[in-house]
Parts: C-alpha cells; structure tokens; sequence
DNA sequence: ATTATCTATAGATCTATAGATAATGC
DNA sequence: ATTATCTATAGATCTATAGATAATGC
C-alpha cells in the first residue's frame, strides 16, 4: 500500500493528478509506446510524450536520460518474454521440434497482439535500425536463432541444405513478425484465433504436412499450459 | 536526344553537376527513396534530400509542392506495378488458381527486392497510415483483394469459411510482405531464389500439398513469361 | 521571355539544461 | 533534507516562401 493518489512527494503536478496508480516512469512508458507506434519516433516530441503522461516536458527528464532511452526501454520490454519462452522451449528436449516450433510461434504471436498497444511496431522504426540498439537487436537475432534451430530439427517432407535452411527459417520468422502489420491494419482482429492460424501457417511453410497440424497444435499447447 | 550534360535551361547548379542523365525530378525522387527507407521520413529533412540529389534545399519547391508529395509519389510507384500484374493474372481464368496466386507472389516479391532501394520499406513508414495517403491505401487494398479472390478459388485441403478465408489471406499477403523486413535485414539475398521460395511458402499456407508445388511452380512461370 | 536554380529568411518547432519551488520525511 | 515537479530558455534545427540571378530560347 505504498503511493497512494496524494501522499506524493515532490512538487505537485501542474495538470491534473495521477492516472490510476502506475508508477509516474510507466506512465511515461505507456504514452511513448503508442504515440510511438501510432506516430512514429522522430514525429513524436518529448513534449507530446510528456503531456499524455500528465507531466511537463522538462520533467521527463526526471526519468529517462533521454528520448532514446525511452525506446531502449521499450524494445527492451518487447523482446525479453519472447525470449524467456524460446529458451524455456530449447530445454524441452523430450518434445518434438515440430510441437516446439508450434507453440514458440503461438506464444510470440499472442505476446506481439496481447498488449494494448502494437508494440511489435517498434521493430519497424527506421531509427530502431541504427546501431545505438544494437542491445536490442542482439537479443531478437538470439531469437531467430532459436527458431532455426528447431526448424532444423523437424523432419521436413523433403531434405534441405544451409542456404534452404537458412530460408525457411527467414519466411517462418518473417510470417510471425507479419502479425505486426496485420494488426495494425486490423486492430481488433482476435489474438487467440490469429496465433492458432498463424502457428499452423509456419508449420505448413516448414513442410509439416496437413494431417498432422492438429497432433502438434496439442503437443505445443501442452508444452506452454506445462512450464513457461 | 533531349538535355544533354550542358545545354541546360536556368540558372546552373551552385555545387557540381548532374548525374547521370536523369531528370532532375527522378534525381529527388531517388536520393529521397534512399533516405526515407533507410532513415526514415520525418528523420530526413528536405535539405539532405536536396544535398543528395546536388541541389539546394529550396529547389525542391520547383519540382514538388512539398514533402509530403515526395513520399505520396515515391509510394503511387512502387504499387502501380504489382497491381498491373495482379489485374492480368484475374484476367487469365483458364490457368489455375494455384498458379496464379503463385505467381502473383513471386512478381511481388521481385518487385519489392528489384529495385537498388528497399522501397517496400515506405509501407513501413509510421506516417504513412496516415489519412493523407488514402489513395495508395486504396490500390494496396485492391492488390490485396486479388489475393483474397485469388486463395478462394483455389482448392484447400480442407473447407474453409469465411472467417478462416479472411486469415489465410491477411497471412499470405502478410508473408510476402515480409520480405521487406528479410531484405532490410540481408540486403544481399538473392532475389529470385527469395522470391521462389516465398511464392513456395505461400502455397504451403494456402494448403497446397507437397506434391503438387513444383507444377504450380512451373504453371506460374509460363503464366508470367506469356503476357505480363 | 522563360526557366531552373540560387540566397536569404521568417516562423515554428524541438531537445536538453539550469535553476526555482512545493510537497513529504525526519 | 530529499524529492518530484515546475518555469524559462539557449541553441539547433526544419519547412516553406520571397525574391534575385544566370542560363537558354526566340
């Protein structure tokens, strides 16, 4: 019970009072995650940051050595879950690549839709390409790498070499981030019924064939309902 | 034989002189595809658009009302064409479905890793969900709906309704999409095997079994060798 | 005369810093 | 005393416009 609506230390606001009880840093946060997404980086001012928080631009400052800072943060925040579920999944070594596969990509699909704001959109940034992410950048390539990983350890319906690997594993990654784009054209499509489908499409592109979509669609459901 | 190095009506330029034999509007149009791709459109001024393309920043004025009609005329180019190939394919009703959604993704995919700019990458570009680019919004959307009309009518392994019809679409069109971000992330890929492999890919997601890809393949081919 | 360019600049930003202020904590 | 906020502002942009200028065209 620490911080409730007044009891505030420090200057009171000029606007208004506090939003609910988040923390003033997440308020940031949250307002900088959608005038980002929705906006873009570099069209967004701090100021406009800053007022959507409830604070004045300045006080930003208090919080954030800058507005880079406050898109490393939220890249940050991203990719982390997506992450700790890959690596949870590399661990289940009694269960098939294919089941493996199927509910990494369920799990980064309803992570990428789940929250209130698209903030897979992030990765879209130009300026996120530059490398004073790089953090970022390393954390989604260890990603990727699991996702190949898996994928070669499925047993294809026909055999492939590196650079077919190397491909698949691209489309595969590259279908799952492509749930960005669909959400954002279509913001209240169901996220529940988009992983499902979109789990099965990187199945079908790994060459798993259709009779046994539903086999693994069980098996990586219960991989998830079990530990991560 | 028109505009030749010298022989130029107006004032000459302050700083060097033009390169290659382009017009000058094409000279704006490409260092402006080369900076809003990579660095996106409100990080780039008018200036570095200007400087790139050896002009001063003021000159831009001459050729286009504004910044936004740099972007509006760099995004009319690079959808024009994908949907020229589309209308033609609707029109072929003797090839199969399969074949032409096959080959509608491997022309959209060498489109949008053909030219020496990502320029798909424009799509990606926060300020273009804007209102202010409705048209293009609009020859997307129809592109987008020959793929939908397109994966209709081919023949799934299982029955699909129109809600799954609905998502098999936006995860075909987002999958060939996707090559953007595989090209911005390994801009050496090889464009043709890319393209192959994401219109293989494509199939696998529609339903298309193993067995029957490579005729479709080859179908395709001589569907886009004949007239497009 | 027409054209393509230039120089110069107004007016509107935007980020980050300096330093003041109004709360609570002790 | 500590903290979270504020006000004010320096300095650096950036877009678009006004009006001059240096070519060719006739």
């Amino acid at each position: 019970m620490t911080a409730r609506t007044s009891r505030r230390v420090g200057r009171p606001r000029a606007q208004g009072r506090h939003a609910g009880d988040l923390e003033p840093r997440d308020e940031v946060l949250g307002s900088a995650a959608e005038l980002f997404t929705v906006h873009g980086y570099t069209a967004t001012s701090t100021r406009a940051v800053a007022e959507r928080a409830g604070l004045r631009q300045a006080s930003l400052y208090h919080y954030f050595d800058g507005k880079e800072a406050i898109l490393a943060a939220l890249l940050e925040g991203t990719v982390r879950p997506s992450l700790e579920v890959a690596r949870e999944l590399m661990s289940r070594t009694q269960a098939s690549a294919e089941a493996r596969l199927w509910a990494l990509c369920l799990s980064d699909v309803e992570l990428l839709c789940g929250g209130p704001h698209n903030l897979g959109a992030l990765y879209l940034l130009p300026e996120v390409q530059t490398e004073r992410f790089a953090a970022f950048h390393h954390v989604r390539a260890e990603l990727k790498g699991v996702y190949g990983q898996l994928l070669a350890a499925t047993e294809p319906g026909t055999p492939l070499d590196t650079a077919g690997l190397t491909m698949r594993t691209d489309l595969i990654f590259g279908l799952t981030e492509s749930v960005i784009l669909i959400r954002r054209a279509a913001p209240d499509r169901d996220a529940r019924t988009l992983a499902a489908a979109t789990a099965d499409a990187a199945l079908r592109v790994a060459g798993v064939p259709q009779r046994s979509l539903a086999r693994f669609g069980r098996e990586g459901r219960s991989l998830l309902a079990a530990g991560v």
